[in-house]
Order: C-alpha cells, then structure tokens, then sequence
DNA sequence: GCACATCCTGACAGAACCTTGACAAAATCT
DNA sequence: AGATTTTGTCAAGGTTCTGTCAGGATGTGC
C-alpha cells in the first residue's frame, strides 16, 4: 500500500510519514504542490494526505488537477480551518475526507483505513461484459462502446441472460422460463418481439451484431466476430 | 472513561448522569458553565455533554474557551434549539455533535459513543459527496456547486443514503425501511413525492441529473454521467 | 422456384408506473 | 399564540412498458 504526503511543514510531514511507515504503508514525502502533483499523477498510490496550505500549488488546485487527469486516488485533505465552508470547499474540490489540524495520528490512520477500504470496495465489479458491451448490474445500466443505453426492465432481464450465457445457444423456451416466470409455451411471439425490441437498442446502430439468431433453435449472444 | 455533564437544569441532569453510570461511565456534574470550564480544563475527560443555556457561562463560550486552551475533548451540545443556524453555530464554536431537548436517552448514549469512538479509532466521515454534491452530516447542510440548498429532514435522510448507496439502486421499500421506519407498506405514494420534492431542490435547476429513477426498481444516485 | 416454417417488425391498447400540484394536518419557528 | 414550514394523502395526468396481433421478410428443403 503506497501512500503519498503532500505537506510542507517538515515535522509534521515527517510525524506522519514515520507513523504510517510503522503501520506498514509506503510512503513518499512532497514538500510542495509542484511535487506533490508529479508523484501523484506519475505513481499510482492507494491513497494520499493533502495539506492545504502550500507553497506553489495550494491543495484544492492539486487535488482538482489530479482529478481532471482521472486520478481517483483517495485523498485525505489536511488543513487549520475547521468551518463547515471550508470543509464543503475542500470536498467539493474531490477530496474523500477532511481533517482539521491538530489531529491525532490515530484518527489519520483510521480515516485512511477506511477510504482504503471504500475505495476497493466500491470497485468491485459488478458488472457484466461481452465485446464492447458492458451492463452494471446495480445500476441496471448498460454501454456498448461510449453509448449509454437504457433498457426497461424485461430487455434487461434477457440481455444479462444472453450475457451470462454469451457463446451458448439460448432456445426460446429457456427465455420464456428465465426472463419471463413461464414454464409454458404462452401461444405468441412475446419472446420474438421483445429480442426484436433488445436489438433496435443495442445492435441497430452498429456494424457489429451481437445477437444472432439460429434458426429453430433459438439465439445467441456472440463476444466478437 | 469519563464524562464531563454541564447542565444547570437538576432533574435533567441527574437524568443523564444516572443513565450513564449505568452505562459504566464515570460522570462529573457540575451546574454552571463557570464549574463546567473549570472542570473541563482541570480534569482530562473522554467526552462532555454541555447544555448551551446556562447561568453564568454559555455552553458556547465554555466550548471555545476549552478550544482556545487546546483542549480537543468530544463535546455533545445540548439546546432546545433545533434551527439549522443555531446547530451550525453550535458546531462552529467547536463542538462535535448537536441535539435538541427532548432527547432520548438511548439517542445520547449512541451519540457519545459514536464521538469516543471517532475521537480513537475508527472515524466515520462526517461529510459525504457525490459529484458536485456534498453533505455535511453534522450541520445538515447540503452544496450543489456553488448553491447552497436547505433540505427539511426527511428529505435530508433521503439524500444521505442515496449518497451513501451512490450508484446502487434503491428499491422503494429500502427507503421505507431506511428514511422512514415503516417495514411494511404505506399503501400511499410518500416516497415517490418524497423524491419529487429532492428533485425539485436537487436536480430541477441543474443540467446534470443525478437522481435517476429505475422504473420498476426504484432510484439511484449517479455520480458523473 | 415453390411451399412451408420460422422469424421480424410496426402498430395498438391496456396496464403499470411515475410525476406533480393541491390540500390539510402536524410540527416547528418567532 | 399565530405564522410558517414540513409532511402525508390523494387524484389527475403523463409517460413508458409490454403482450398481442397481423402482415411482411427471410430462410429451408424439395
């Protein structure tokens, strides 16, 4: 776990970075913005501590570049002012949490615990993918490419289904008792019309089909050409 | 562990005194700020409970006193005040935690536990964000960008644990069981108006919607689009 | 090419679902 | 106490889903 300190008063910097080393993080020390900017956007680190007040680039700047640059490392703001104004100020800017000094070192260490611990949590995927289609499945959200698609709920169902099963052929039948809670034959063409409906939205405008039907069998979703 | 109770009312506070030496604190009482600073700045306690309407010092002025001496004890503010401006004051003066009379017991004890364990070890955050969006669970107040938005508490609760389940959906009956107490069905629409309302407050007058509704599932809140 | 089975697709209507404004009761503020 | 805000309820109105149907398109075997 590698941590980055972006502080200049040198005791406090090297209080922090001798306790985090000991609690058995990686750490590196800048001692001013321009630094603190370049190790954050050049090394990957699990988590950083920003002060503020900071000779060149102040902290909120910092943490607004590195977010521009997609950098989503957790950061942990340091900072004297402890109004509700300055705290919302420093969130705002993509700060994780806000700490007021004089803090204890113990409460430092939990905080970054815990953002360590939201941060690898929160990417945990839940989600789904074949070829360049992706589906969150706590979202209900689905892309192919860079196209956000929004799906209702039945198309939904039968697009994870196909998914989870991409490369088999899914006969009607095995549709009708996974998306719908049939286990009989309904006598129409729901399953038809609603594969023709789960197209329009996801193959219509692209050259690359993904569903396929086989004929008297049933359909399959295909990962690529 | 030990508590410091600065209230004038007796009977309010013999009240908590006794509950929370049943709850195996050690607890010191004293009636008047003047005995309550005192005490504050003598006597090394674990947290203090401090009414804000007292003879001789305010509870207020007894907090940024302690404050200005450098003393970080966990303060838990008690008013008959229940505005935003007078919690918001309240928290600025230096105080960590906000309720208004009448109170539970139960509600008290939690709260002081919460601060003693956040003031060691485990600390839970006491703003949260999502996109341009920041909460401060504390003062309850919300920023969208540059706007300040004031929200009554249910629409309040609301917001928090959208924020707290950012990009999951949230079925309306979690929200019934979360922001409301129900664990059963209102046969009613609360929480569809409920969201109607967050709306019209959170999302009407910007361009980035965040609060997306899942038809069939319920809602979520998204981050970035 | 023909007959047939199978599949696609546009239209429609009912159903399910969501939104929103109005109103009154309750809670809260001054 | 009186004014204001919050909150639950309700009903009207709108939007989106979804199953059904029917005619057309496409593929298959002969």
């Amino acid at each position: 776990m590698r941590i980055l300190v972006v502080e200049d008063d040198k005791k406090i910097a090297s209080f922090i970075s001798k306790g985090l080393k000991e609690a058995g993080f990686a750490v590196d020390v800048a001692n001013d913005g321009v630094d603190g900017l370049h190790l954050g956007l050049t090394e990957p680190y699990d988590a950083a501590v920003v002060d503020i007040m900071l000779p060149g680039l102040d902290g909120i700047s910092l943490i607004e570049r590195l977010r521009t640059k997609k950098i989503t490392t957790p950061v942990i703001i340091l900072s004297a002012k402890r109004s509700v104004d300055d705290r919302v100020k420093g969130l705002q800017s993509g700060g994780d949490d806000y700490m007021t000094k004089p803090f204890s070192f113990s409460e430092l260490l939990a905080r970054i615990h815990a953002l360590i611990r939201r941060s690898t949590r929160e990417s945990e995927p839940s989600t789904l993918n074949a070829g360049n289609l992706t589906i969150d499945l706590l979202a209900r959200a689905v892309k192919r490419g860079d196209e956000d698609i929004s799906l209702p709920s039945r198309e939904f169902a039968l697009l994870e289904y196909l998914i989870r099963n991409k490369g088999r052929i899914i006969s009607k039948t095995s549709i009708l008792e996974h998306v719908y809670d049939y286990s009989f034959d309904p006598q129409t063409n729901v399953v038809d019309v609603l594969v023709c409906r789960l197209r329009n939205k996801v193959d219509k405008d692209f050259d690359r089909k993904m569903i396929h039907t086989v004929r008297g069998m049933g359909y399959v979703l295909k990962d690529q050409e």
